[in-house]
DNA sequence: TTTACTGCAAACTATTTGCAACTCA
DNA sequence: TGAGTTGCAAATAGTTTGCAGTAAA
């Protein structure tokens, strides 16, 4: 996973750096989706001199090449996921938690998108809004009619 | 539509200003996906005092209702859809066109997100990326494998 | 060796906020 | 009437950039 991902920086003669090695590797070791401040802080120990910017720009080359893709979870900053293998995220509108799903396999939406929109589809992004479990509970939230009464900045819920 | 999204309005007990009824009816008629600062734009003849904090705020605001939903092609600004009947968005990686699809119908993932995450799921947002058909054509891309060879930023294109 | 990369600080810019004036209900 | 809204300007904050020094290949 690791190795593969390296192999592909060399085949796109991108340098491998120290920076890029261990980003990369909290990347694909830390499924807590992080944002660019918390790889940086969490970094500081391994790379006392690491540069926020370096860890913009790092983040940025990953997602260029597909390696990482970026999600907003409603607070202000990006959040970054190491796409191994594809899947989409499930993000609570209350606490900004965000759950990867792998289920079902949305490649089909894909070839329907092209075939109405004539584009060359090269990729998705799918996000499910709702409620976690551990909001639900904390809420007194149990079926949708209840969040009728929440004065949550939940979209969608009318 | 227009009249539905007024009461909607009404019905949260949010007042019903000029500003928000141009900027809602601005939205209901033009399908552009504009960006804060085309609606500010195309809107300072009819409003020439509105502040650009306006259509800030009042953007935020549709959204928090669902009326609107937020968008993002690459480009540095927010884009912003009216929602009225359920679709998701293909995004040029070159040009940052976005054009509606409205099929096939994605509720049955929101139900499987929910199963498989154990969220109380409120609706959800799919974006499929790829190149649309003038870009194919400016850039004499006809296959996927065509993609190899261009210095574009696209993700997923390895 | 050389060219890409890093780190730092400054610059940038999309968005938010404070507050006085205003206005819809 | 008065609580919610607007407009303006200033503040904020996430992200990018310029440049000199550094290091991977």
């Amino acid at each position: 996973m690791l190795t593969q991902s390296i192999q592909q920086l060399k085949n796109h003669k991108i340098r491998v750096t120290p920076q890029r090695q261990i980003i990369l590797t909290y990347l694909v070791t830390h499924h807590n989706h992080p944002s660019v401040e918390t790889i940086y802080q969490d970094l500081e120990t391994q790379l006392p001199n690491l540069s926020l910017a370096t860890v913009y720009n790092t983040l940025k080359l990953f997602v260029d090449l597909g390696i990482v893709i970026e999600l907003q979870n409603g607070d202000a900053g990006t959040h970054y996921d190491f796409f191994g293998r594809p899947h989409y995220h499930v993000v609570c509108e209350n606490c900004g938690k965000i759950t990867d799903v792998f289920e079902p396999d949305l490649s089909s939406v894909e070839v329907k998108a092209a075939e109405i929109s004539g584009y060359l589809v090269t990729g998705h992004n799918m996000e499910v809004y709702g409620l976690c479990p551990d909001c639900q509970k904390a809420l007194g939230v149990t079926q949708p009619s209840d969040l009728k009464r929440l004065n949550l900045n939940l979209s969608h819920s009318e």
